[in-house]
RNA sequence: GGUCUCAUCGUCUAACGGUUAGGACACCAGGUUUUCAUCCUGGCAAUCGGGGUUCGAUUCCCCGUGAGAUCACCA
């Protein structure tokens, strides 16, 4: 045992990452890092069959989009290589060959439909099937054609599982699984415990669905000689609607999706981390490196947890409040709408500091800021929507707006002294300022919420604040 | 069906056997001299059921119930 941890994921290249196993990904991942070990991403891509293209990048992509790096992995050299099943080819036939001299792996000589066939029979009187009851008396020579099994050794088992507990079996769980394919590829089962023993893994960490199979593995590390690692059981995460894990299936998305809607790493990393965590505090936000300091396997919840997308919102909104103007500005590069085309950094960024308390996703740019950028159409609706603006008449209110005009062209049109002008036209007019500001606001926006209204007629600017106002007035009465 | 696991507000969760069962999201109501999705205040809302053990169970034990996982030449 190295006296360094290391942790790994082990995804196979099947398809894109959702949060569920983003989730086994970043605790493996935390882990390494609060103890200054290593992270290993290792592909398991022994079943051509459902190996999808490109899906290893996609991969490799999601993990660097969230900031969980690794150390060693396809693309990254490290010492314990290759980090792709589909190369380690050489190590499995060693170890099988082991397996085979000691007389704990034989040959499956039965095709199939004979197995098939044994497994219908155990149904129909009602028995669980076990491989292991058919086990042939004089197994052929294995020449690599047929599947190569395990022979197992039944017996209870009791082992440690660092976020489950004490957890224990009997005998009747243990079977002679296959180790390697007919088709030349190891199974799972035994690819994984070769390479977590010759990556020198310290800690196992993985989902719900290997817990069943888990006597299984213990009863391979004693054939092989092996001691074996640490566990840790991950719950799963459930579909929002309904109780089944969440799945693919089931319209679960890929993380690099997330981003694409205009969620932060920092937002999704700290939702993902706190399904099925916590620090026993009443802290809701933490940062990659708070989550790196306080993590712990003991923590972990062990009943699966639910994903809500509204508390991932809301996380993202304070994630984004957090942001720099220039790191958001960095980060919002991509999410303008087509007419802020021609805006300049400056006025982007000052746009960006007035809606940067209301945004729940950067993706909510667009429909927070376009009439920034182009002058909107006067829509007369709003106002008859409006619960205070909707009892005036039409002639009043275009009276308030050509008073409003009036005030803002003597304006110095600094928040300021807009908030003075404003404070003025209340008085002059006679208005409350739910009727006058609101009357205003949709005259130079016509969008549902915006900014502060001085701060929103400063980054417009005088010209086309009052150009606005004027076409505002023009078309109130044609509306 | 066998085996294993889990069970606190609608959701995520806190509570070394002793708390008016706490926080957060969502929701609702107020407030912040415009709107509002920000912000502030307040409100609604939970220990699956039944037995034990105990002076006292959310917490420990048993039995139910419910949910999930798994029983592949998939991982």
């Amino acid at each position: 045992m190295p006296n360094i941890t290391r942790t790994r994921f082990a995804p196979s290249p099947t398809g894109y990452l959702h949060v569920g196993g983003i989730r086994t990904a970043l605790f493996a991942w935390l882990l390494a890092r609060q103890q200054d070990g290593k992270f290993v991403l290792r592909l398991e891509d022994t079943d051509q069959k459902r190996e999808v293209e490109g899906s290893a990048e996609h991969l490799m992509r999601s993990l660097k989009s969230l900031g969980i790096i690794y150390d060693e992995g396809p693309d990254v050299e490290g010492p314990y290589g290759p980090y792709r099943q589909s190369d380690r080819l050489e190590s499995y036939k060693i170890w099988a060959q082991k397996l085979i001299d000691a007389g704990r792996a034989y040959a499956d000589p039965y095709t199939p439909e004979e197995i098939q066939a044994f497994r219908e029979q155990a149904k129909a009187e009602k028995r669980a099937f076990l491989y292991r009851n058919h086990r042939p008396e004089n197994p052929p020579a294995w020449d690599g054609t047929m599947p190569l099994r395990f022979k197992s050794d039944p017996k209870p088992y009791q082992w440690h599982d660092e976020v489950m507990g004490d957890l224990s079996t009997g005998p009747e769980v243990i079977d002679d699984f296959i180790l390697i394919k007919s088709d030349g590829f190891p199974t799972y089962n035994f690819a994984h415990i070769v390479d977590d023993a010759e990556m020198e893994i310290t800690h196992v960490i993985r989902g719900q669905e290997f817990i069943s199979s888990q006597p299984n593995y213990l009863n391979l590390y004693e054939a092989l000689g092996l001691e074996h690692p640490i566990f840790a059981t991950m719950p799963h995460i459930l579909a929002e609607s309904g109780n089944k894990k969440l799945s693919k299936r089931d319209g679960a998305k890929d993380v690099l999706d997330y981003l694409a809607d205009g969620f932060l790493p920092e937002a999704l990393v700290n939702f993902i981390a706190s399904m099925g965590w916590n620090d026993g505090t009443e802290q809701e936000v933490f940062s990659r490196e708070e989550l790196i300091e306080k993590f712990s396997l003991d923590r972990v919840q062990r009943s699966g947890a639910r994903f809500d997308e509204q508390r991932l919102l809301w996380l993202n909104g304070q994630w984004i409040r957090r942001l720099d103007l220039d790191d958001l500005s960095t980060r919002a590069a991509d999410f303008w709408p087509a007419s802020a085309g021609s805006a300049t950094e400056a006025e982007k960024k000052e746009v960006l500091r007035l809606v940067q308390d209301r945004l729940k996703t950067l993706k909510d740019l667009p429909m927070m800021t376009e009439y920034f950028f182009i002058h909107p159409v006067p829509d007369w609706a709003m106002v008859d929507d409006n619960k205070q603006l909707k009892k005036l008449h039409r002639a009043d209110l275009t009276d308030m707006l050509t008073q409003a005009s009036a005030a803002l062209q003597q304006s110095e049109f600094d928040p300021e002294s807009l908030q003075q002008t404003l404070n003025e036209l209340l008085e002059t007019t006679g208005q409350k300022p739910g009727v006058l500001f609101s009357m205003i606001r949709l005259a130079v926006s016509w969008a549902p919420f915006s900014p502060a209204l001085n701060e929103t007629l400063a980054a417009l600017g005088k010209e086309a604040a009052i150009q606005r106002i004027e076409k505002a007035i023009e078309t109130a009465t044609s509306a």
